[in-house]
DNA sequence: TTGAAAGCGGTACCAA
DNA sequence: TTGGTACCGCTTTCAA
């Protein structure tokens, strides 16, 4: 920039103002500024810039695991969203460990960016009062924390459970089990749901039905092989079972086969996230599409208006709604064998 | 800091000293800063620190598309071997466009990052040059370019195509097919590796084997059940194909079946990069295993070593065998039905 | 319309 | 061991 001013013999302030087209300029300086630049290709160092004006236009994106495709698609979804207005994304992982997920979230903060999202592994608040501290606003995503009046975009997970416990019961299951998931605003939602689903239909379920959450297993797919056994122990064994994510489920029906019984004629099964390959599975997955893309979009806009607005704002609440994907894996009668729905693809929120 | 420095009445230089901690300063003064540090819950901001030294501590990742699992792994990969040693990873997505992916690489370059680590869509190695005369570091990822001397962490290609094709002869194929993926390294040495399998092997194809691929399908899985719709018509048709990667593999197999066909009694099908997800499928599906997280952790411990590094390097070429594994898709032969390995985790490299 | 000077929040160099 | 000063590259303010 100095180069560019010294060699025309103007001012670092004309280059610079012509770098930002500012208006008071005289057309014939913007000119000569404008053909040096393309000349030496300069390109105004942004870190200098963020120093300077306070603004990085970088946002942070928090998740527990990028090889999760629910994941993966809600950072596609930011990333397209904040590429369009000039932004970049600074990805971290948190290996679904809480701990990790501080670490990187204050070093997310001692970079001063615009923004963050999260899709959060904590247990506590407390993360979340640092980051109001540093007055930087965040979008919470996909999970959410009871009491905290914060943005928020995801599903509503209850009536997600409650869509596929219902669905199960509408396929002619009358012994409805439920793989849990982790003790956080997704697994406890879904669970409710599940039984919200069970009370309406008046039905009752013994409580081994939920198997425990055995502590400390990330691995989904095993989790779900491993209740799913244990389900099929139990006398009467269930005859359908919603499970709180599809590679649980693939777990589950995994499980089921193996034990030499049919899908869905001896066990129905359900899942919930509509990851992309359901259509694809040993026997195609119905399950709950939650949007994943939409809500990488969606965080991503509520988070350039949050960026953009002069004085803090309410906090927002984006729920959308989740959907039925009927596919094999519950096609027991005959109206459930003609699905609602099956691709993915109609989304459109 | 300079709050710091004033309540204790040293200078900004001591604080910073104490923070980077240089070793010329007094034991006392030192625990004071600290403490001061730690009640003001101070943060250097690294914006300020990123001008100040010209290093930005943060490493920027470019692939063609977040949602393929190959890539998520990957990203993954990076992001674990970067964060240990307190780096950041920008993520920036091209979706597979290689005009979007050179203006998110211009962009990266203004914000000066230290490194770049890329999976590139480009078609010309025009870009790699502009990033040459930045004089940052890059690496090149799975995909790279004839006559690029540049840094490459990716999989043997050719030896992953000879590998597939070779497996599906040894499995009793007599009339293997491949459906081929666009014209950048993987797919063409992938292509090459098939054709020199059938070379060795002594078997010679119809050119209609390889059926052309259709311009701007970006959609795998359409381009493999395309392709396998053509092949079927072929008279005769082959009884075994490899497909370019397991989305591909995927469409062709639903093409199979919704012909009334069986997998692999009637085709067998083989595709490339192992994805987690290969063995709930349908049927199982074969692969080759082409270690994404293993590709992941090296080339960011390879950026790292890039940027460590005091004189530019000579170029490194890192390439990591790829790894047959059967399963029930190409299970035809009795020695074939026992295949060499069933799980994708045993990868260690 | 243009530009000089003062920062942004740190680090580097060298003298005290 | 400590600290003054210049500077990283750009923006902002205000005077010319």
């Amino acid at each position: 920039m100095k180069d560019i001013a010294r060699d025309l013999g103007v001012s670092v302030v004309t280059v610079s103002k012509v770098l930002r087209n500012h208006t008071d300029i005289g057309e014939e300086t913007r000119q000569r500024v404008l053909k040096r630049i393309k000349e030496l290709n300069y390109q105004p160092n942004l870190t200098a810039r963020a120093l300077a004006t306070g603004k990085t236009y970088t946002v942070g994106l928090v998740v527990p695991d990028l090889v999760h495709p629910f994941f993966a698609e809600v950072a596609k979804g930011v990333s397209a969203v904040l590429r369009k207005s000039g932004y970049s994304l600074i990805l971290a992982s948190s290996e679904e460990d809480p701990k990790l997920e501080q670490q990187e979230i204050s070093r997310l903060l001692a970079r001063r960016l615009d923004a963050l999202i999260i899709a959060s592994a904590q247990w506590t608040v407390e993360t979340f009062r640092t980051i109001e501290e540093h007055k930087i606003p965040y979008v919470l995503v996909d999970r959410r924390f009871a009491g905290l009046p914060a943005n928020f975009v995801g599903v509503d997970d209850e009536l997600a459970g409650e869509l596929a416990t219902t669905h199960l019961v509408q396929c002619g299951c009358r012994r409805v089990a439920h793989i849990r998931g982790p003790e956080v605003s997704t697994g406890l939602g879904r669970l409710a749901g599940y039984r919200r689903a069970l009370e309406q239909a008046n039905l009752k379920m013994p409580p081994d039905y939920i198997p425990p959450a055995t502590a400390g297993d990330d691995d989904s797919e095993m989790r779900g092989r491993t209740a799913m056994r244990m389900l099929l122990q139990l006398d009467p064994r269930p005859d359908g079972v919603f499970c709180y994510n599809d590679p649980t489920a693939i777990g589950a029906m995994n499980a089921i086969l193996e034990a030499g019984l049919r899908i869905p004629e001896d066990v129905a099964v359900i899942g919930c996230g509509n990851v992309h390959y359901d259509e694809s599975l040993r026997v195609p997955l119905s399950s709950i599409d939650q949007q994943s893309a939409v809500i990488g979009r969606k965080a991503g806009r509520l988070t350039l208006n949050l960026i953009g607005a002069k004085r803090p704002v309410r906090p927002k609440l984006i729920l959308l709604e989740p959907r039925l994907v009927a596919r094999a894996s519950t096609a027991r009668l005959l109206d459930a064998a003609r699905p609602l729905t099956g691709s993915r693809s109609e989304s459109s929120v």
